[in-house]
DNA sequence: ATTGGAATCAAACGTATGTTTAAAACACAC
DNA sequence: GTGTGTTTTAAACATACGTTTGATTCCAAT
């Protein structure tokens, strides 16, 4: 994809306009309008409308896969030396390298995790085996970490915590906008988006450290 | 709203379709022919495509909330007894009362988890405005509960650790069935979709029982 | 200055959508 | 059996969509 002022228009426009109103509900022509481009680029440039799709979630994700996997591997190192790893350090490390990455829009990422949610939860088959097959090495080397970090549970336990691991930072994530509004007018004082990931650690690594369930 | 055989006949076919492709990829000719009925016949009966979504969610709801509402007053009664009610029984009654709804087919309930996912995620404004009206006194009900079991947390830790909760919980519900499968794959054996609610709540319980964050 | 490939543009294409229409079929009270 | 209101039907409607076309503009290399 070669480097135009045209092709970073789109994907800015895009991005934003899926994270508000998903994929489907996106027209073409609403890009390309907020995007000031001509219509028919989106074709010239991407191909088709699912290409594109599948390129605003590429911008986001190179970056953060390079991030996640040195910051992993730099602990994992580290860890070699005799340490078990912790849970927590693992979800902070995930956290913190999903904060650092580099996005055109303020609360880029709140941005980029609603589009994550919307692609999960939306079928979007074409999406689900891109990303799946794009970014099979990181997720696997999360799901080793997890595994080293919670000797306790069996396999089933282990599967389905990480779901509900998942689950919740996706699903707030995606919505963290309208939330924080609506806790904003709950308590009558601001509230920052940012702060949630405080408050959203805690949360999970408890869930994570529990003991398993009786059988 | 007349009962006629049209009109459950509509219900259930739209219910699979939402569930499986979402709202906006589902087409009025896929669900009136899979419904064997005329494609007018959504307009006539229901008016739009929206007021069919809706329906399709009253139709679950309604059993729901009575259902929910009578367990929560009766343990509610029985607690203003002396006890303090515990979460992790509030949690419980929840789930249980989401498993004893009637359903129109099998697995009837992680499709309408699958669904109120979907309704979560996707916009959809139409729909969010008309759940909240709808049952804003249910949830209103429900947060009571945590409130007075959650003491040691403040109002933002409390209101992000409900939406964690949501999250982990429509999230997980609303992949159900592909997770399962996954999870049969790689343990090789019989996954049981039911059980995820066994493994759902300790987590939870943990995670709204943690300490809070330090500020 | 000329050329040739890349980028832009307005316009059109074919298709699918939600909705509406008006006639037909039906059900049931009188 | 007739008449009335409801339900079903096939067809059409208007609109919006993703995509394609072919002409035009741009710009760097010759």
């Amino acid at each position: 994809m070669a480097y135009t002022e045209t092709v970073d228009r789109i994907l800015d426009a895009a991005e934003l306009l899926f994270a508000e109103k998903g994929f489907s509900e996106t027209s073409l022509r609403m890009i390309t309008s907020k995007a000031k481009v001509n219509l028919a680029a989106v074709n010239y440039h991407f191909g088709s409308k699912n290409a594109l799709i599948q390129a605003v979630f590429s911008r986001f994700l190179r970056p953060l896969s390079g991030l996640m996997e040195d910051g992993l591997k730099k602990h994992k190192w580290e860890l070699d030396g005799g340490e078990t790893p912790d849970i927590e350090t693992i979800l902070r490390l995930y956290t913190h390298c999903l904060l650092d990455i580099p996005t055109r829009h303020e609360n880029g990422v709140s941005i980029f995790m609603r589009l994550l949610g919307l692609a999960y939860t939306q079928s979007q088959g074409h999406l689900r085996v891109y990303l799946e097959e794009e970014y099979a090495l990181t997720f696997r080397f999360i799901l080793t970490m997890v595994k080293e970090s919670t000797p306790q549970l069996d396999t089933a336990e282990r599967f389905w915590r990480t779901q509900f691991t998942l689950g919740a930072m996706a699903f707030t994530m995606s919505s963290i906008q309208p939330l924080t509004d609506i806790l904003e007018n709950k308590q009558g004082s601001k509230a920052d988006p940012e702060k949630v990931i405080d408050y959203l650690v805690p949360f999970l690594v408890a869930g994570l450290k529990a003991l398993p369930a009786q059988k």
